[in-house]
Parts: structure tokens; C-alpha cells; sequence
RNA sequence: GGAGAGUUGGCCGAGCGGUCGAAGGCGCACGCCUGGAACGCGUGUAUAUCCUAACCGGGUAUCAAGGGUUCGAAUCCCUUACUCUCCGCCA
């Protein structure tokens, strides 16, 4: 959630960022004015319940001296101890009237801001769908043309026995692929690169659970926006993940990261699991899109002054992989309709699928900067300072079905399926034939 | 799953109804000492929030979380979470 204290004089300035995610000008005066009004309201109760909490403790005590010295024994100090009682019974009454109502305040004013999604970044572009991308940095040189006998990864993953969709189907339901032979041998094989190339790149690797509580899943900002995003353990009261980002970066909730430990750089494996409630057809066909899937993502969390730096670096890792794996790829940069809710600034990286000639989603870096961390209390400091909240940055590097999409297609032939060269000393095998 | 014991500041650890944000120690920071260092000595060392120009000062909250008893709760009672020990079960 944003920060209510940086919001203030620079209403201005939020209302503009805001523009560029297609907010209507009305709604955000609306959320704004309620904002102040509610920061009015919160501001006067509180002081007027601290002072008698303040004033409480001030009559505690003094009845607590009149036993001590003794005299509430004497019939003076009997009647005095007696007067202070009832006053303080009095006090606490309208203090509890009183916190009833600065909790509610403080409930409403906590919906707003959970309303309220982040200020885009000013590179973001305005726009309100995908046509309105920017694209950063498009595929180097023509897209690769494949011969009419070519097939698509679903047909190939058939013919060579790499996964299988009905087999998942038995076992669990729709989208739950079971991945057999040398085509979970590929992608073990993937996921131990993507975690070596992090690993070298300077990320500590951290294998967390799979299932998070609520509080974690509030921390990101899963709850409460994307409550129907994710499968709901209800016994336990527990998420299963959407993504590693959900548990990994809430390793530091509530910390105060020394600043000398920062950039904080963490890479994590995990399957990912999501409902993806009501879609189905040709633009969801094979790994498209499905409810479990495996991916490796990276996690930084980063001083303010050098995050975009941070998020750089985010990306040059992540074109590195595409690269290495000679995927063709492109870069965009998310406008503001496209943005996620908590995002400030977004890059996507698509990859080419050759056999459906269509670009697919395989990475998403971004910088929170600190509307998670506000939420989770991650914060740092150096020896003078007062703490302050980190930016939390993260990016999928990369979500493993797609790029087994787009691979298995590029790199048919007649005979089989070559395996990219990087992967190779992974997989124990050249060709899947 | 059953029985019992716990959860206090960055860490260890006292406190079991009043003046306790909390003794003492460790750690850390600064200073003195020293040619330099160790030792020693001194000082300081939570966070949030409100008032305020101010991390100058003051108020309030926080001793796992939530509720209760009381004029007053770290201390008593209840609920929940977690940790540990024993038993059961188990990859």
C-alpha cells in the first residue's frame, strides 16, 4: 500500500501517476479526499484517546501511593481512593467509546489505501491495454520461419512422449500436466541452469514453502486483490502460491535489514500454483496456460536510491537467459493499463513461438519500490539514519512452460528435437528423438 | 493425535499486581587510556505513532497474538499461534 505520509503534498503529482493507469480523474479526487478527511479524523481521536489513556495512568498511579504510604487504610484516604476509582471507570468509558470509533477510522482508512494501487514510475506509458506497450527492445533481426511440416509443442509432445495433458487430467483435473521421460529430464534440466545462472550471478537460493498463510499472502499484495487467484487450503487457512515471489520476499517481513547487506539478492525454485478461473479455448492450448507450473524467480530487495539500478541489472539477467538459450525474444515496457496492481514499473519479456506464431508472456521483472515493503514492514538502516522501507523488486528468470513451448518448437527438425547446447551438460542428452 | 513445560529488547537472562520500556550480562557505537591494539574505564544503545520546524522535548502503545479481571497487568484468568520434552503415527 502506498505510503500515507509521502502521499501528503504530493496529491498532485500521485493524481497524475495514477491518470496513466486509466484511473478516472473523479475517482481518485474521491479516494484522495476521503484519505485526508479519514487522516483528519484518525489524527484528532487519537490524541484525544491518548490523553485519557494518559490521564488513566496518572490516577493508577496516585491510588497506588495512597495504599503504599497507607493511608487508604484512614477513612480520608478510603473515600479518596474510592472517587479516583470511580473516575477512572468514568475515563475508561469514554476511552473505549472513543477507540471504537478511531478503529473504525483506522479500518476505513486502510481500505482506501488498499484500494489505491501504486504510482506508476514516469517511464511508464499511459495506455490502457497491451496495444499501448512499449516495446523496448524488439527481437534482433527476422523472426524465424519454420517448414510446413512443422508441428506445435502440444503435437510434439505426443510424438516424442515429453508430457501429457489427459494423464494429468486423471490424476488431478485440467492444466495440471504430468511431464514424462526426457521431457521432465528437460525440464529438471532447465531449472538447474536457471538456478546455477542466478546462483553465479550472485542470488542465494532459498527453497521455501509452497503453502503460505494469510499474513504472508497479505504481504504482497495477493490478498486482498487476487483473493480468487489462488487455490485455498480452507482447513489450515493456508494459499497455495502463485508464485515464489509470495514466500521469498516475505523471509524479511517485519526485518530491518542492515543497509550494509543490501542489495539483498535471493533466487528460488518453486512450482507455482494458480486457478486461472474461466479460461479456456485455442489461446490457452498446451502450456499456454495452466494451473501448475514450474518457475525460477529472482528477489531483490534494494535501497531506495539505487533500486531502478537494481531492476536493471534484473533485466540484463534475465535477456541473458534468453539469450544463451538463442530463444528469439522481445522486451516490453508494461503502460499503465497493463500494470500490475502493485507494480511501479514493469518489464515484460516475451518469447517466439515459432509453430503458433504468437509471442508468450515467459518473464515479468519488477519494482515495487516500497508498496509491498509498507505492507511488510521491510525496512533498513545505517548507523545514524532512522529506518526506513526497502524496494522490493522481483522477476521470473524465467516461467519454465513457455519456454518449453517456444523451444520444443524452434528446435524440431524432421528427426527429433535438438536440445540447446547450455542444456546439454543438464540433460544428459543432445536430442530427444 | 495425547500429556506436560515454555514464548520478555539484536542475543542471553531477571522480574510473577503498582513508580517496569523493563535489572544484569553479551554484542554494538562513541569517547578515554595506548606508539598501535587487547584489557580496563566512561557514555550511549528498540520500534511505531501523535504534538512540534526538529531523530530537542513531551504524550501514547508495544514483554508471542487477541480477549478478560483490576483503580492499576510483563506479572492473574481465557482463547489462539508457535517452540521444546515424552508417548503415538510416519517419508
Amino acid at each position: 500500500m502506498l505510503e500515507l505520509r509521502k502521499l501528503k503534498g504530493h496529491w498532485k503529482s500521485a493524481a497524475r501517476a495514477l491518470e496513466k493507469r486509466g484511473m478516472g480523474k473523479e475517482k481518485i479526487e474521491e479516494y484522495f479526499h476521503q484519505l485526508k478527511n479519514l487522516d483528519m479524523r484518525r489524527r484528532r481521536n487519537l490524541q484525544q484517546a491518548e490523553e485519557f489513556r494518559s490521564e488513566i495512568k496518572k490516577i493508577s498511579r496516585e491510588v497506588g501511593e495512597l495504599f503504599k504510604t497507607g493511608k487508604a487504610k484512614e477513612d480520608e484516604g478510603t473515600a479518596l481512593a474510592n472517587k479516583m476509582r470511580e473516575q477512572v471507570l468514568n475515563l475508561k468509558h469514554k476511552l473505549s467509546l472513543k477507540e471504537a470509533k478511531l478503529e473504525k477510522i483506522e479500518d476505513e482508512l486502510r481500505e482506501c489505501l488498499y484500494n489505491i494501487p501504486n504510482l506508476p514510475h514516469e517511464l511508464v506509458p499511459a495506455g490502457d491495454s497491451e496495444e499501448d506497450n512499449f516495446v523496448f527492445k524488439d527481437a534482433a533481426g527476422s523472426l524465424p520461419r519454420l517448414s510446413d511440416s512443422a508441428l506445435p509443442h502440444w503435437e510434439l509432445a505426443k510424438k516424442y512422449r515429453l508430457f501429457d495433458f489427459e494423464l494429468g487430467v486423471k490424476v488431478t483435473g485440467s492444466g495440471f500436466p504430468v511431464y514424462t521421460g526426457k521431457g521432465a529430464a528437460l525440464q529438471r534440466a532447465m531449472i538447474t541452469w536457471f538456478l546455477s545462472k542466478a546462483t553465479e550471478a550472485g542470488y542465494s537460493e532459498v527453497i521455501p514453502p509452497l503453502l503460505v498463510n494469510e499474513d504472508t499472502a497479505r504481504g504482497t499484495g495477493q490478498l486482498p486483490d487476487k483473493e480468487g487467484q489462488m487455490y485455498h487450503a480452507e482447513k489450515d487457512n493456508f494459499y497455495l502460491i502463485p508464485t515464489a515471489e509470495v514466500p521469498i520476499t516475505n523471509l524479511y517481513r517485519d526485518d530491518i535489514v542492515n543497509e550494509s547487506e543490501l542489495p539483498v539478492r535471493m533466487v528460488g525454485y518453486t512450482p507455482c500454483f494458480r486457478r486461472e478461473a474461466g479460461s479456456y479455448g485455442a489461446h490457452v492450448k498446451g502450456l499456454n496456460r495452466v494451473h501448475q507450473f514450474d518457475k525460477v524467480e529472482i528477489v531483490q530487495l534494494a535501497r531506495p536510491e539505487n533500486s531502478y539500478e537494481q531492476l536493471d541489472e534484473m533485466l540484463a539477467h534475465v535477456e541473458g537467459l534468453l539469450k544463451a538459450l538463442k530463444l528469439p525474444y522481445r522486451i516490453l515496457r508494461l503502460c499503465g493499463g497493463d500494470l500490475g496492481f502493485t507494480s511501479a514499473l514493469t518489464y515484460d519479456f516475451e518469447v517466439w513461438s515459432a509453430a503458433q506464431e504468437r509471442w508468450l508472456e515467459v518473464s515479468s521483472v519488477s519494482n515495487f519500490e516500497t508498496y509491498q515493503s509498507n505492507r511488510m514492514m521491510i525496512r533498513t538502516r545505517s548507523k545514524s539514519e532512522k529506518p526506513r522501507l526497502v524496494h522490493t523488486l522481483n522477476g521470473s528468470a524465467l516461467a519454465l512452460p513457455r519456454v518449453m513451448a517456444a523451444m520444443l518448437e524452434l528446435y524440431q527438425d524432421e528427426k527429433g528435437i535438438k536440445v540447446p547446447d547450455v542444456l546439454v551438460p543438464y540433460t544428459g542428452f543432445k536430442r530427444i528423438d
